[in-house]
DNA sequence: CTATTATCGTTATAATTTTCACGTTATATT
DNA sequence: AATATAACGTGAAAATTATAACGATAATAG
């Protein structure tokens, strides 16, 4: 009760709820969409099929206020959440595994919205080395070392198969990677202060079809 | 209290908490690469970095029972599994937009394990037109209609730019697809009795960049 | 065959997250 | 200038989710 606005300030890590930050991420996806000066938590909520409350409670969390009987200024709330996830700030990564994901990534115009850049991509297949993917020349593991330390790269895209992610990884955390973004369809064992985040990007679909059996849209089968 | 066994039935479907379903999906990941015949909720726990309770909990809620002393009988929990997100099922999906991530996903092999099958891919761009990705032969939307309804075909999955998508999602619709598997990085606006998978990959990085600027591992940047 | 023990399943408790309800404030109106 | 109003911000209540505690049971050992 005492000293209510202060919630918000940086005294110590916030931790911020899991769900809360996907739909932080939502609302960053809608916002840089919108064409307008403004917008309402109903908007949103509604565009996101969620509760105006859901949304404010989420807006709160930020250094950021909107304006009672206007909404919130969108680019300032864009700002804010750049800020949140540091889309302003460089980040170097590198891909490992050139197969078709690894160089559609690669390829990926859109990283630097979210300030990543892609410094390299990695495969120990002969067929694929000196190929390339987008600007980049894939290059053999033996250059991991090399790279990382030049372009002080903090994050590894893991793109091998399933077989070979856990062995990548090992190597990976052994020359320094501090973050792990794992696109293969496997569990890792990592140490406490690595930082994973999975992709399983065709596992999903499960979602959907878990969804489809039982809602009655999809009952149909 | 009275018909405490009950409670697994399927007496009206049953809602999994977002985050259950998650995890379960990562129960399922996690057991397809085990070699041994049981394991216990204590080992599953450690391997994911949760607590052995929320596993049994999670399990509680699949029509399977694990033993006491002994752990869960990994091939019979998959199975659960697989019943609980219809994987020996087949359905067909269609792909929208053959650029770097439509291929990609056309080309891939392992959605035979999750019980879906690409039988085709779609783009508008003359010079994609008559292309190959894998199998398929990337054709014109506007053979759309004859192949939904040819396939049966329930999930589209939006591959083209975010410019693109809600337009293309409307036209998915109209033909009859009653989920959208959303790899464009924007919100879509659907009818609520269409389900929609997000699966923005490139904003996924967010979560890293934001804790990275937030641990301890991370802080030296 | 009985006792012991490891591990599950489940109820009870605690923690977290969401929703509600309402007070506050900037803008618009008379 | 005072009043009305729309939309935010937030503390409190409700709902949900996670954790803990413990009783039940199957395997094992003696």
């Amino acid at each position: 009760m005492k000293n209510m606005s202060v919630k918000k300030k940086r005294n110590g890590p916030i931790m911020f709820p899991k769900a809360t930050l996907e739909r932080l991420k939502m609302y960053h996806a809608l916002l840089q969409e919108e064409k307008s000066e403004y917008i309402s938590s109903e908007e949103i909520a509604r565009k996101l099929s969620i509760k105006p409350e859901q949304v404010r409670k989420d807006i709160s969390y930020l250094d950021y206020s909107g304006k009672p009987k206007v909404g919130y200024h969108i680019s300032s709330l864009v700002d804010a959440l750049d800020e949140l996830f540091g889309t302003k700030l460089r980040d170097n990564i590198i891909i490992i595994g050139a197969g078709h994901l690894g160089k559609a990534l690669a390829n990926y115009k859109g990283f630097v919205n979210f300030g990543i850049r892609v410094v390299a991509i990695f495969d120990n297949d002969p067929e694929k080395l000196g190929t390339y993917a987008g600007e980049l020349v894939v290059l053999p593991l033996k250059d991991l070392d090399r790279v990382i330390r030049r372009f002080n790269v903090k994050i590894g895209t893991i793109c091998v198969p399933g077989e070979s992610a856990q062995k990548t990884v090992d190597l990976l955390i052994k020359k320094g990677i501090k973050a792990i973004w794992n696109f293969a369809p496997v569990i890792l064992e990592v140490p406490e202060n690595i930082l994973v985040e999975n992709m399983d990007i065709a596992r999903s679909v499960l979602t959907l079809k878990h969804l489809l059996d039982r809602t009655p849209t999809g009952k149909i089968r």
